[in-house]
DNA sequence: ACAATAGTGTCTGTGAGACAGTATCGA
DNA sequence: TCGATACTGTCTCACAGACACTATTGT
């Protein structure tokens, strides 16, 4: 920007929205606090924070994940900014969504400060029905949805949903989750095959065989 | 976000970087202004503007487009959000970026306001020299430069860096700049083929074949 | 032995990559 | 006819998809 004019601006609210994503009982999640006040009372919203003067974005949604989820060293990512005019009918704030992702045994929201209001919310069913969700958050949900649906395609994202120690069944069920078709058996090891290694370990008790569990692979 | 104690929280300025994108003589090309005072002055920048209070981050996009390159109904998308605490040593300003793309032909910036310190440059001279860069705008350039590289892999977003009608020669010279490699031309328009369709037009004047005009197949 | 799930071998079709060939203009 | 670029046919190979098969646990 060449001229500065900032004085014929007035500053704006700006607030970092949290997508903390996991998956529990063979479903895509999402954590969501229900609202005590007006606008939107007893509605679910998004968990947030205002961004600090002197915080950057990566550091608010650090802190607002710590604060509002309880929890730390999580892998998150920015998603988009959100800027209509009437998204908060009482004053005008600006949303940077971040997309946070936990496997569910990390997950202990209780922690934090939302303690009552906080839980997981089935994102299928709250996208598909017509449940009214607080503020423009059902589209910003959508819209995390989305990237996370594509990024399973391209990328590993989808390790972050499970723990250090895995078994190819339950990653292939995440993959399925969140492509919502199903894969085949043989194909998925292939390909996840190069990613990942052995590690001594199985499962046990089950009625039927064992499955390894696997790490990823460093280094890659 | 439950509790809006907003008034803990100093509002903060939110900007618009823009980042047109041309191509120019075989070579990706942004646009940039010269700044004419402190800080950074005679640096190069990107233009950028305000958001209004009563506007949406695409509008004031779409403005910025409008005043600073002159241009109007042109293609752009959101990038990121660009939101370190010094990244303006005067005060904190919370940046998002948008990305834009224009064909050489339509790009006429001299009808901005910026007529005399606006200038095309070359990007990868400009990521791959030591240029100093006013603000972090060399790190938004490059954020943005990645964005379309892998765009152009699975979306059709260089139509927009080419006219309505354009031959196939010049199509996939535009992928090659993009994805800095060579293609072989018989694969390039197997790629292409259901795209595009013909037009009954083609080049001419110049000493060898002429090549045949294509547009964007409508509707799909 | 059986139910249930874990895990593997292999065929097939699709599509990207590589390359050699043909076509059509101006001079 | 020649130089130059436009355009096309086809082989190969890697990889995703589909499916049938084998392996290992608890009961």
């Amino acid at each position: 920007m060449d001229s500065y004019d900032s004085s014929l601006y007035e500053k704006l609210s700006v607030a970092v929205d949290l997508l903390v994503f996991t998956i529990e009982n063979d479903a895509l999640k999402i954590l969501m606090v229900e609202r005590g006040e007006d606008p939107f009372a007893n509605m679910l919203a998004l968990p947030g924070v205002f961004v600090g003067i002197d915080e950057t974005l990566d550091d608010a949604a650090k802190r607002g994940i710590s604060e509002e989820a309880g929890l730390e060293d999580i892998y998150f990512e920015q998603l988009y900014s959100f800027g209509d005019v009437r998204r908060d009918p009482r004053m005008r704030i600006i949303s940077v969504a971040y997309m946070a992702l936990v496997p569910i045994e990390k997950l202990n929201f209780h922690a934090g400060k939302r303690t009552v209001s906080a839980r997981l919310v089935d994102v299928c069913t709250l996208l598909e029905s017509d449940t009214e969700v607080a503020f423009d958050h059902k589209k910003i949900i959508e819209y995390g949805r989305n990237r996370l649906a594509n990024k399973v395609e391209y990328t590993t994202i989808a390790f972050h949903l499970v723990g250090e120690e895995f078994t190819l069944p339950n990653l292939q069920k995440v993959y399925e989750i969140l492509l919502g078709k199903s894969l085949y058996k043989a194909n998925f090891r292939k390909k996840i095959a190069p990613l990942i290694e052995e590690t001594e370990f199985a499962t046990s008790g089950e009625k039927h065989r064992p499955s390894r569990l696997y790490r990823r692979k460093q280094g890659i």
